[in-house]
DNA sequence: AGCAACCTGAGACTCAGTATCATCTCGGGG
DNA sequence: CCCCGAGATGATACTGAGTCTCAGGTTGCT
């Protein structure tokens, strides 16, 4: 398996290519839509790689930090990651299948500024996710 | 104290108006911030209240059902919960004191309708928290 | 007042996430 | 190519949020 973004992302950073990483690297660039990290403790199980639970949550703030990995809220207030690659963006995630996609700013920034202007705040920080049916869930019934 | 609107919502919707639940409404009357289930806990404690950790819980779930409260996540990941009226809106929460403040519409709809139109995705929920420091915070330095 | 449905508190339980620490390994320097 | 220390790992124990169960207590309708 080639080297994924992930992958690329620590070497980027200065931290080690550990097998563990790889690994967890790996698993991530397997799934498509969007997963908690019990989801990848299982999966580690399910391929007999020796991870530890803990390593796990470690390698996923790390890619969190290096916004390889998006950390979102679901409506069920679970915690859940999505891979990505730009800087700041938002996705809209389908709720029926999980697959989510990019947005960009769509006259957000906009509406932020508009918001600063209205109540005087000003703005550092804000979480938007958009849960719904993607077009092939959409199609299939 | 007169019943605030927490203790009216749950009325309105034929819920029994017990003890417990008109002094949780108290605690969150009394709370001006963003607040969790567990500083609703220490509230009690404090105040020598014997409202079981269960009742707390129970009583968060139905008044965010009856969207009396509103729950968000803070950018830490944690769980909070903020007093609210109004059906479906949004808040502007500040990151210092915790003051939040509710936000209209704000061109935020048509924001959704052109993200539906671009990704073919049918959007049928979402999730918006703006963080920042409030006018208050922001002169006191 | 009497009753049944509803609600409560206690406490046990599950599960996510964190802390600790002895051991291991990656990778830069000799 | 090997050495060696910083950094990473996994086992384990721990914390704390949230859920479940159930016997007993309240509420509000009649």
């Amino acid at each position: 398996m080639t080297d994924s973004i992930a992958v690329h992302a620590l070497d980027d950073a200065g931290y080690r290519l550990t097998e563990a990483r790889r690994s967890i690297a790996d698993l991530i660039a397997a799934r498509n839509g969007h997963f908690t990290a019990a989801d990848l403790v299982a999966d580690a199980r399910a391929r007999h790689l020796e991870i530890g639970r803990a390593t796990i949550f470690r390698t996923l703030d790390v890619l969190v930090d290096l916004q390889a990995v998006e950390r979102l809220d679901l409506p069920t207030g679970d915690h859940a990651y999505v891979a990505c690659e730009r800087a700041h963006h938002h996705h809209v995630v389908c709720s029926n299948c999980g697959a989510s996609r990019d947005i960009d700013d769509a006259g957000w920034r906009a509406v932020v500024r508009d918001i600063e202007r209205r109540t005087g705040y000003r703005i550092d920080d804000h979480r938007l996710e958009l849960f719904g049916v993607c077009p092939d869930c959409k199609s299939a019934g």
